[in-house]
DNA sequence: GTATAAATAGAAATGATTTCTATTTAATAT
DNA sequence: ATATTAAATAGAAATCATTTCTATTTATAC
């Protein structure tokens, strides 16, 4: 189906082009390097380290700081265009995620794929919160972390 | 009511005196500095970072390592016997809960206080993901941070 | 263009967490 | 009780991912 890929493409691009107008909106200055960033991330079906970013980021360009990747995917998980990914090993890696209505992430844990979950149990858990126990959400997390179809194949040899 | 004081001190005897049993089973040794990181974590209605376990933890022993205390920890959270906190913050919190069911938690970012949440998608996520993804699933986690209904009423002023 | 606040580079520091080895201890079998 | 053995621990030291710092550069608004 060549028309799907197209069509991928597409929708990539116009997520792409949106991302002055998203930085904007967040105070933050549309920079090369910030652009650069969510372009690397585009490319992306997995997670990756501030660190395996930084050296995408030097193929761009011959100079590039690691405090300011970090920098970055910091503001920009703040604003909401990029999703943290909560890895039991407690480093940080980060996602870009094509969805933008709200949902949730099943990740794997051995190639780090990421997809999508569909289901998000915040209306629920915000009623609860806030008749029974009279309190003020701020954030939530949901994430369900395994194999994918992939990676759980391989393990059953 | 002091009937329902009773009553709760007797049952948190009760998963005092299982303490011993749960570890036997994770086939970790019955230390006491194991049974008193549990004692400390039972007296709590608050997360408590391992640098404060350890402090707790000086006052019962005079030798005690914090390399210990972390230790313990991250073994007993792997057994299931406490819970760790993923704290915006991303340092490491543990939490034990009287509550023995799965749920999950709501935990004030600003007294640190953890309340139930009784509510799980697990076996929605389950299902979606088997069915969908076609991957397994390892752990899940959801857990909601915020303004305890103390903390909310401080910062309207 | 100019002004101004934000972003960045690069070096340096940080500090929570982990690793290491010698010693101690709990559990089990005499 | 005593001996045996594997697990647990203390304390010092290392790790290293992440953050901080300051001088310089750059995006943006006028
Ligand atoms: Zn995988
Ligand atoms: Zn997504
Ligand atoms: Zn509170
Ligand atoms: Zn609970």
């Amino acid at each position: 189906m060549p028309d799907l890929a197209i069509c991928a493409k597409e929708s990539d691009s116009i997520i792409m082009d949106n991302f002055p107008f998203s930085l904007r909106t967040l105070n933050l200055k549309v920079t090369p390097k910030r652009l650069a960033i969510l372009a690397i991330l585009m490319e992306e079906t997995v997670y990756l380290s501030p660190e395996e970013i930084w050296g995408k980021m030097k193929r761009r360009f011959k100079r590039i700081g690691l405090p300011t990747v970090y920098r970055n995917l910091e503001e920009l998980s703040e604003g909401n265009i990029i999703s943290k990914v909560n890895h039991p090993n407690r480093k940080l890696y980060y996602y870009l995620c094509k969805n933008q209505s709200h949902h949730h992430h099943f990740i794997c844990l051995s190639c780090r794929k990421v997809e999508d979950i569909n289901f998000c149990a915040a209306k629920k858990i915000n009623k609860e919160v806030k008749t029974k126990l009279k309190g003020k959400v701020i954030s939530h997390i949901l994430q369900v972390n395994g194999l994918c179809k992939t990676c759980s194949k391989k393990s059953d040899i």
